[in-house]
DNA sequence: CCGCAATCTCTTGATGTCAAGATATAATGG
DNA sequence: CCATTATATCTTGACATCAAGAGATTGCGG
């Protein structure tokens, strides 16, 4: 069976046969995939009135220890974005009622957001969706295949989680 | 060794424990490890002058068979944007002097999209560029690790590729 | 040969994101 | 105790992208 990729790099040897492009055949993959699966997200958050981003906001607060115990800052470092965005997005999400922004009790610079009983009922219904779907997606694979690609990824991934 | 991925399954087994997240194990690391990949081309074709999109288009155009034979339509597919997101580019890069574009000379809706000497010598350079910095994120897996990794991204892509 | 749907590119308006800077507070060192 | 540096969030301006639609051309069916 042949993908895109595989197309893609018989393209550039021929053009270019003195480059190696061998490293495209695992990196473009992953690039292409995620660029899917981004796709395939935004349908399923979509029937729950949610966008990519603000699920990914809602899951970090979803997921965290204490309920209310995660900063703007904190969620920044989770989901990779700059300052202005999460302002950005935890106004919206502010607007809609999915969470709540309070005063930290002892720094004043900065701020609790805390996820409100209807963001916990958006996100879990959204996450049930989307592993379903995921699930799916992943059909072809068998369990040990299932294990043996995400070790690999977990390798490749590791360094930059530092 | 742990990653992110690792604390952001064991966070929705906490919460959620009836939730099968395992499909997350796979494809998170991939969304994540999108990311990074991005951030890395990012600096790589900044030494450039070209960001992520302009080596899209550009590259496209160096791997196309016939090299004044791609239309806007064409650059659209493969790149996966839509249509005024390719106008925009090719304005930028025609711009530049990196593409030039041509009336086709059959269909007189259409366009054909060629680039240029400055362009190839701009995207030659930076594919040199970016797969000697992958070849170094790959490191740690060897040529087997490769071949695995690659194969098992390939069924999971494919379906996607139609 | 003609009308109408399909195709191709470009335009427009809205949006999410980032980089850089502003503002306010905390912590450190003399 | 004060000055300096670091931290945390928000503001601003620019930009790439998309969805929807406009304008022009082609080609198919009658």
């Amino acid at each position: 069976m042949e993908d895109e990729v595989d197309r893609l790099l018989r393209g550039w040897r021929r053009v270019l046969p003195d480059v190696d492009v061998s490293p495209l055949e695992v990196l473009s993959r992953i690039s292409r995939l995620a660029r899917y699966l981004d796709r395939q997200r935004s349908v399923i958050f979509a029937r729950h009135d949610l966008e990519i981003w603000s699920f990914d906001v809602l899951s970090a607060l979803r997921r965290a220890v204490s309920p209310t115990n995660l900063s703007p800052g904190q969620l920044m470092a989770q989901t990779l974005v700059t300052s202005g965005t999460m302002t950005n997005r935890l106004d919206r999400l502010e607007e809609r009622g999915l969470v709540r922004r309070h005063q930290d009790p002892v720094d004043a610079r900065s701020v609790r957001v805390q996820i409100t009983a209807a963001g916990r009922k958006c996100v879990d219904s959204a996450l049930a969706d989307l592993v379903e779907r995921e699930h799916a997606i992943l059909a072809s694979l068998n369990a040990e295949d299932r294990h043996v690609l995400s070790s690999l990824l977990r390798r490749v991934v590791a360094p930059f989680d530092e």
